[in-house]
DNA sequence: GTTCGAACA
DNA sequence: GTGTTGTTCGAAC
């Protein structure tokens, strides 16, 4: 209620930076003697700095809409409104009054964990974290101002005798466990925000609840589950005064104080819960102080919204039933301020003062111009809360979508440190990635410059990726584009990360890995017969059978892990175009399916192979056979020679040599040259050297490059597949080209590019 | 459809 | 001495 107002009127100090005390446990502080405090002790800061920008953002952000709003004439608002009316109607015909939402949550948990196991903790204010970070604070250090997400160096300087206490992750996972079984027994399809927080819908447990003797309502305490015979009654007394450790006055609803259906028994050693909703979230409550020594609030209403909403009401150790009325809803929806609202952050909050919208009542007087001035979604949204309608389902399982693991460390500039932190993230990111089964076609590298600036790069890859190899490939490729941008000027980073996404289901992969992974074995094999110089080394480091499935055991040398396209190769194909050619007899394949494509190329493998084995192993094959065998290779090898001269000849001079290149294609390439004549090709390229864009002069795609040596590459590439695609137009027809043979293609170039792997995917196409 | 920054929990 | 992980959205291309 007076929060929202307060940070319409910030004087001075930059409201990111001010205490948040939209928090249990926090009402009535000294917020300008805080604000101070935290303002004095970041002053000058990088951080300090980076957040003054980001306000000045936000603040930019409120004088667009402002103007915006200006602009609003009345017929536009009237027709907005109609518009907000009908929707408004609509949501309010959808509205569902009979389900049961619970919103538990854990007070202060991680703090009340190590409380909880170090009683001398239990009367000083502390906090969990670092200095550097705190996760949250017990309500002893929360009467100083001191919160999560707060630096412990400036909670320190709010609070100078708090204690601060390291995290212990483990810990609190195997008291969540506790508690997510307790959760269980009410809604066995519960779903877990966090290690402390959780959806329950209760309406199906008290239906059932209704019938339940009271016997199954009886719930001892602790004391009674020791196996120790009896316990005294001092001995009792001490662990009831362990056990609610936050705070003498919490304000309510507490399991043990007896409700106006609960009965307890008059030694205080069960207790019968009634069938009320309170009564059975009392329970619940009850259950887990007996089973953790730790308190739970939790939140009752029609909706997932406003569920979370009442868990915070009478938090610590409390809980708040919203009767599920309209009337009920929208009294409480009144005067509850926006902010309070999950979803409605900061910036948010910011942009809506400026409106003159602090409270959800506000929120639903202002919709007409709400809708003008924030998206369809957002506004939405907005509608929904003034009407106090959320989620009435909770959702059974959310699929992850992304899996990532960053770091933070004092300032990296070091081109080489830079790389190998990169890689062992990627090693994490894949041994998790592992863990679940995932591989995914997006790879994001998240930057944090040293003046907190955050960037993120991503490459999204034709093919589902999930090794430490296949992942670094591609985030070391970003990273150095990064670093060759800011050159010569070193990346100053203090924070790192790599995140996968785009998952692709397993299923959907294997049965097609397997055949390419076959593809690659022959031709290793074959490669090896043939001992045909170049190429064989190549092949045996992508496709060598021992290590096809797994390559990550390649050396950790920097310079010798493989490019994307190598990773590709070994891994995987995809295929989303409408025909896809097979890489074997070169034949289009019409169909979308992998299965069908896969058994395609199965069938041409063994065909292949079938010859192969044939020549070496048995005295069978015919003359022919043999012979057209060995036209092909010399057609191959005749094709290579004419391409591998080219290509000398266009190293030096890119213009020439490239018989086939389109004119205005040799153009731009001489263009480019102009521009880079300077930087030798082995060194990544000064910033300066941004100038023209690449384009491929083969494949008329541009490149997103500045290196003419990664440019030449693709362009060998390119080449090469005009190569396959040449051979392909004069076998197709009469001779099926053995899997050696074409193997013979994939040059060192080939797989060494470090060009997109989108090269591979248009070989399959 | 991809990329990127930003907001949010 | 200002963290980590994951999701979602909107804008730009």
């Amino acid at each position: 209620m007076e929060n929202g107002v307060a940070s319409t009127k910030e004087e001075g100090f930059l409201s990111r930076m001010a205490l948040n005390d939209n928090k249990a446990g926090m009402e009535g502080l000294d917020r300008d003697k805080i604000n101070k405090i935290i303002m004095e002790t970041s002053k000058g800061s990088k951080f300090y700095e980076n957040e003054l920008k980001r306000d000045q953002q936000v603040n930019q952000r409120i004088t667009k809409m402002m103007l915006q709003k200006a602009r609003i004439t009345e017929q536009q608002l009237k027709k907005a409104q109609a518009q907000v009316e009908k929707v408004a109607t609509a949501l309010e015909k959808s509205r569902d009054l009979s389900r049961v939402i619970v919103h538990v949550d854990m007070d202060a948990f991680y703090a009340a964990v190590e409380m909880r196991d170090c009683p001398e903790l239990k009367d000083k204010p502390m906090a969990v974290g670092s200095m550097s970070m705190l996760s949250t604070s017990n309500y002893h250090a929360r009467k100083y101002g001191v919160r999560a997400a707060m630096p412990g160096f400036i909670a320190k300087k709010l609070c100078p005798s708090l204690v601060i206490v390291p995290l212990n992750f483990d810990k609190y996972r195997a008291v969540s466990n506790e508690i997510r079984e307790i959760f269980a027994d009410y809604d066995p399809n519960f779903q877990p925000l966090s290690l402390d927080e959780a959806y329950l819908d209760f309406t199906d447990h008290l239906e059932q609840r209704q019938h339940w003797p009271e016997s199954a309502r009886t719930h001892h305490f602790r004391v009674r589950d020791m196996t120790t015979a009896e316990l005294s009654q001092e001995a009792m007394t001490e662990i009831r005064e362990l056990s609610p450790v936050l705070f003498e006055d919490s304000p309510g609803s507490s399991p043990s104080p007896v409700g106006p259906e609960g009965v307890r028994a008059p030694a205080g050693d069960f207790e019968v819960f009634g069938t009320s909703v309170e009564e059975a979230v009392r329970e619940m409550r009850f259950r887990i102080e007996q089973k953790t020594m730790l308190t739970a609030s939790a939140g009752i209403a029609p909706n997932m919204m406003l569920a979370k909403v009442c868990s915070d009401k009478n938090k610590p150790n409390g809980q708040y039933r919203l009767p599920s009325t309209r009337e009920a809803v929208m009294d409480f929806i009144h005067n509850l301020p926006v902010r309070k609202v999950c979803g409605i952050g900061k910036v948010s909050e910011k942009m809506l003062n400026a409106l003159g919208i602090s409270t959800c009542s506000h929120l639903g007087q202002q919709m007409a111009l709400l809708s003008l001035l924030f998206s369809e979604t957002a506004w939405h949204h907005f509608l929904e809360v003034s009407l106090g309608l959320g989620s009435t389902y909770i959702p059974r399982h959310e699929e992850r979508k992304s899996m990532s693991t960053e770091r933070t460390f004092k300032e990296l500039s070091k081109v080489e440190e830079q790389l190998s932190l990169c890689r062992e993230l990627c090693e994490d990111l894949a041994e998790d990635m592992k863990k679940e089964g995932l591989k995914g076609k997006t790879v994001t590298l998240k930057l944090k410059n040293v003046n907190f600036e955050v960037k993120t790069r991503a490459m999204t890859l034709p093919c589902a990726v999930a090794t430490v190899d296949e992942i670094f490939a591609v985030a070391k490729d970003l990273l150095k584009t990064e670093i060759e941008n800011e050159s010569p000027q070193p990346l100053r980073l203090r924070l790192m990360g790599v995140r996968i996404s785009a998952f692709a289901s397993l299923d959907d992969k294997k049965p097609l890995q397997k055949s390419i992974i076959g593809f690659l074995q022959s031709a290793n094999a074959a490669s090896k017969n043939e001992g045909s110089g170049e190429n064989a080394p190549v092949i045996a480091k992508a496709g060598s059978p021992a290590k096809a499935s797994e390559n990550n055991h390649l050396p950790p040398d920097l310079s010798e892990t493989p490019s994307p396209v190598q990773a590709h190769a070994s891994t995987s194909a995809c295929a989303e175009s409408e025909t896809l050619t097979c890489p074997v007899c070169f034949r289009k394949v019409e169909t979308t399916d992998l299965n069908v494509f896969n058994t395609h190329i199965d069938q041409c493998l063994s065909n292949a192979s079938q010859k192969t084995n044939n020549g070496t192993e048995s005295d069978t094959e015919s003359e022919s056979d043999l012979k057209k065998d060995r036209e092909e290779r010399a057609a191959v090898n005749k094709l290579r020679r004419r391409h591998e001269a080219q290509e000398k000849k266009s190293k030096v001079n890119p213009q020439k040599g490239q018989s086939s290149v389109k004119k205005d294609s040799v153009q731009k390439v001489s263009l480019i040259k102009d521009d880079n004549k300077t930087a030798t090709s082995q060194e990544p390229q000064p910033s300066n050297s941004k100038g023209p864009v690449f384009v491929c002069p083969v494949c008329q795609l541009t490149q997103e490059t500045h290196d003419l040596a990664v440019f030449n590459h693709h362009v060998d590439l390119c080449l090469n597949q005009e190569v396959l695609h040449e051979l392909g137009r004069q076998t197709s027809s009469s001779i099926n080209l053995s899997p050696r043979t074409s193997l013979c293609v994939y040059s060192e170039k080939f797989v060494k590019s470090l060009g997109p792997c989108n090269t591979i995917d248009k070989f399959f196409r």
